[in-house]
DNA sequence: CATCAGTTTCCTGGTT
DNA sequence: GAACCAGGAAACTGAT
């Protein structure tokens, strides 16, 4: 999907659209900033759409319901502040009546269309609505502007890999978990047969209806990544209040006899694993991390990723939260489910806080991070971080 | 191939 | 005692 809405973004948005195709192309570009990529990626979509908005005689003819009127005039078309339509900026699933009605109008006049083809009878409808339409059914309502109604819809929809990865993880977790309860002890003790029960899972989870848009914002390698989430136990937690323990070496504590969490354990140990070779004890043979057979390509940063979840308060899900936004002061609430998500990023079901933390404090001596002392899962962002005051997540958007 | 940055893993000892 | 913090050491990966 990503890749193909950068194919689509190059050739149709050549003027504005390039920094958007580039940034679905590579989402790890520039600084890793999710919420640049965002804030560039949003912008650059709706760059093209900043043209003159619809011509106000456009469709007037729609008749006297209320909620069917298109806003005619410039006033209720735009945003009073910017001039531009108010569905800008907005992502369609929040959009209002209105604002699908000013977007299909907009559209319709862009694309020179005869609007006396459509049946706005079947325009009554917000924008949560609209998302949930296929491109046949758009087909049906708009003719041939179906399509290119459903190419622009969903060139909004998609968010960039970064950001979708994230959320698409923590919107999961709990279908994750009962994914792993309908698994079979044995089947779990099968790492090649539940690479596969994995595969089909993570595509049944993610072609879930009302999942759908987060699973064309998936990265491509997330699928491989989402084994550690396929795996969690199903509740676990740590003092500092974490939620989650996604590390596959746990679930010997759920679903396995000693036999198959050996045979488990065994498969673990075929595959290289980063950073200093793991003890090998008596009963440490292995994991499933063996089905990995590359590492992913050097990507965001640890704090970036970090900062990222701070600044989207949408996909922090009570994972961090700001001690003082100023100061740039902020807790770690669940940190092992940070850790777990970390791991995910970097394909590494086996990462804890501890090691997490331990990547933390090397970031004190290049003064990415200042020490806060005296208080537990406390960090502050040092002098060499970037991305996170208010005025530069502000700036961005 | 060598080097380097950025982790990852392990460990010991200290603190909360 | 568990969880967390601090930081040394070694190893690893991907980039250059």
């Amino acid at each position: 999907m990503q890749r193909h809405l950068a194919v689509v973004g190059a050739q149709e948005e050549k003027e504005n659209g390039e920094e958007a195709s580039r940034l679905l192309e590579n989402p790890m570009a520039g600084s890793c900033e999710i919420s640049n990529l965002i804030s560039n990626y949003i912008s650059a979509m709706y760059q093209q759409e900043e043209s003159p908005p619809p011509d106000p005689d456009l469709l007037t003819h729609l008749g006297d319901d209320d909620s069917l009127s298109l806003p005619l005039s410039n006033t209720s078309m735009t945003a009073e502040t910017t001039g531009k339509p108010t569905w800008y900026g907005e992502m369609p699933h929040c959009w209002s009546r209105s604002q699908v009605l000013e977007w299909i109008s907009y559209h319709v006049e862009k694309n020179k269309y005869d609007a006396s083809a459509i049946d706005f009878s079947c325009c009554n409808m917000d924008g949560y609505t609209l998302c949930q339409y296929t491109r046949d059914q758009l087909g049906l309502i708009f003719g041939p502007l179906g399509d290119e109604l459903y190419d622009r819809l969903h060139e909004i929809t998609s968010v960039p890999d970064e950001l979708g990865w994230i959320m698409s993880v923590l919107r999961n977790e709990d279908a994750s978990q009962e994914a792993l309860l309908d698994s079979s002890p044995l089947e779990l003790a099968n790492s090649c047969s539940q690479d596969y029960l994995d595969e089909m899972k993570l595509a049944n989870l993610f072609s879930q209806p009302d999942l759908g848009y987060i699973s064309g914002a998936m990265s491509p390698d997330s699928s491989a990544s989402l084994a550690g989430t396929m795996s969690q136990s199903p509740q676990s937690q740590d003092s500092g209040g974490s939620d989650l323990d996604l590390d596959p070496t746990d679930m010997k504590h759920c679903t396995f006899s000693d036999g198959d969490y050996a045979e488990y354990k065994k498969e673990d140990l075929k595959k290289r694993k980063r950073g200093r070779p793991r003890k090998v004890s008596k009963d440490n043979t292995d994991c499933l991390e063996t089905k990995k057979s590359k590492h992913s390509p050097r990507g965001i940063h640890l704090w970036e990723f970090i900062r990222d979840i701070l600044i989207h308060p949408e996909m922090n899900e009570g994972l961090l939260k700001w001690e003082d936004r100023r100061e740039g002061i902020f807790k770690f609430l669940r940190s092992e489910a940070v850790a777990q998500l970390w791991g995910q990023k970097k394909k590494n079901s086996s990462m804890t806080y501890e090691k997490l933390s331990r990547a933390m404090r090397y970031y004190y001596k290049r003064e990415i991070l200042e020490r806060v002392d005296g208080r537990r899962l406390v960090y502050k962002f040092g002098k060499n971080s970037s991305g996170w005051k208010e005025e530069e997540v502000q700036n961005r958007s």
